[in-house]
RNA sequence: CGGGGUGUGGCGCAGUUGGCUAGCGCGCGCGGUUUGGGACCGCGAGGUCGAAGGUUCGAAUCCUUUCACCCCGACCA
């Protein structure tokens, strides 16, 4: 894309009233418009970004079996009813409307009684099981008190999955799948080093749930880390038996704080049973499926990457979800200039590698800084230097130096 | 929800013991000089001071109410 169709613009100052640096960022970069608290527009390099998360999780999904499907945002009252989760004391942050006829509904922040019923449509036997569907949709949460940025949202993106099945053991197997696609999502996105899987309060059916923590000072929660295991335990349920449990001892547990990128749950029966979701086993005899979900803050990934791998200039952005691969900088517009600039931006399409073409008509220093809090990856020059030289500067975004290319070697280095 | 803080052109801020046509920087438009790390000069557009009510000859400045935003805490099924 020409940097000057782009509608939106950088800017050298972040609002006054965004504390959170995943947010500076992002809004001085253009990525993203705060609407009010812990609400936000997706602007034009914003939803690259949220739309490569999202398309990573789906890669991942898919590779282990799920189904996409998409859900309403308007949930029905009776059926949360049926679960005991309508009452504002026992959920205490949904967002509530009504039909002009005065039927209340909800905005949903969560949907197993939104699914529920429909598999319920579809499945009879348990020649049927196993079988996950998933959504990436927006979900409303009336937060007490949205923070951080993007990291706590009354309004944000997420991917939820829901896996049904036969025996514990079907459901176990699907679980463990859904673990290691987590951990492959982690890695693609540019936080897998730093993102463990956490022991956390597990709910009425299962022992333990299993968060997802990506270590961070901005984060909310407190965890127990094991570098050694690769684990770590929620403060929330730390005790001597759970040490036991997960095979760990305190002394090899230091203290860190994390933000919750990730939550899978085993569900049991606790949202079959009350839809009585049951099918038949092999003697013909009626079983309760077995439920998890899984879900993923889309957004809050978005936000947690741009607050740990920024550096003091701006974004950076691993390749895998960057909004552009290459940024091209035209520096003046001479006619060999322009000419040259052009035709590698033609080239470079062509190959399929996004480009952000800063042709505008602008000093160096602003296209360099430009470059630099836009976060993307590579940075390409073309001045009346380079053209005169035969080359092409070439500098990773995370480099300290610069250096010059002839042009297949250019293409070369950004095409793998 | 408890405590603390803040609302003044698009953004960052000054002005707030009540007093003249509300300033500054950035950004924006026009003209010119510039062009490898956010240039410079000149001219210009843009706000009625979060909102409502009140006190007063006079309110951005005082009072009341209210809304929004930020931070700490509580909460996060």
């Amino acid at each position: 894309m020409r940097l000057s169709q782009l509608f939106t613009r950088t800017r050298k100052d972040h609002p006054a009233d965004e504390a959170a640096k995943n947010a500076q960022l992002l809004i001085r970069a253009g990525f993203v418009h705060k609407e009010m608290a812990g609400v936000y527009s997706y602007l034009p390099l914003g939803l690259k970004v949220l739309n490569n998360i999202s398309q990573i999780i789906r890669e991942e999904m898919n590779a282990i079996g799920g189904q996409e499907i998409l859900m309403p945002a308007l949930q029905i009252k009776e059926r949360y009813e049926t679960t005991n989760r309508w009452d504002d004391k026992i959920v205490d942050n949904w967002f509530k409307t009504k039909l002009s006829n005065g039927s209340e509904l909800g905005l949903g922040f969560s949907h197993e009684e939104n699914l529920v019923p429909i598999v319920k449509n579809y499945i009879n036997s348990y020649k049927d099981l196993p079988f996950a569907p998933y959504q990436i949709q927006t979900k409303f949460r009336n937060e007490l008190r949205s923070k951080s940025g993007l990291m706590r949202g009354r309004e944000f993106l997420m991917k939820d999955m829901y896996s049904f099945a036969l025996t514990q053991q079907q459901h176990n197997g699907f679980y463990d799948q859904a673990q290691k696609a987590y951990r492959r999502i982690y890695d693609r996105v540019g936080i897998g080093d730093r993102t463990f899987m956490t022991f956390a309060s597990g709910g009425s059916f299962s022992k333990f749930s299993h968060e997802f923590q990506t270590l961070s000072d901005a984060g909310e929660d407190t965890i127990y880390l094991s570098r050694a295991k690769n684990i770590a335990i929620n403060k929330e349920v730390l005790t001597d038996e759970v040490l036991v449990e997960v095979g760990v001892s305190q002394a090899d547990l230091e203290e860190v704080k994390g933000i919750e990128t990730g939550n899978i749950f085993s569900l049991g029966t606790k949202f079959s049973g009350p839809f009585d979701l049951a099918v038949d086993d092999e003697a013909g005899n009626k079983q309760t499926v077995l439920m998890g979900c899984y879900g993923i803050g889309v957004s809050r990934v978005m936000g947690t990457v741009a607050e740990l791998l920024s550096d003091d200039r701006g974004l950076v952005w691993p390749a895998s979800i960057a909004p552009a691969k290459v940024y091209l900088a035209r520096l003046g517009n001479i006619p060999s200039v322009v000419s040259a600039a052009d035709e590698l931006y033609e080239e470079l399409t062509k190959l399929n590698i996004e480009v952000i073409y800063d042709d505008r008509d602008m000093r160096p220093g602003e296209k360099f800084a430009d470059a630099d809090l836009l976060g993307i990856p590579y940075r390409v020059v073309i001045s009346e230097k380079t053209v005169r030289a035969g080359t092409f500067e070439l500098k990773a975004r995370t480099a300290k130096e610069a250096e010059l290319l002839p042009k297949e070697e250019l293409i070369k280095t950004l095409v793998s």
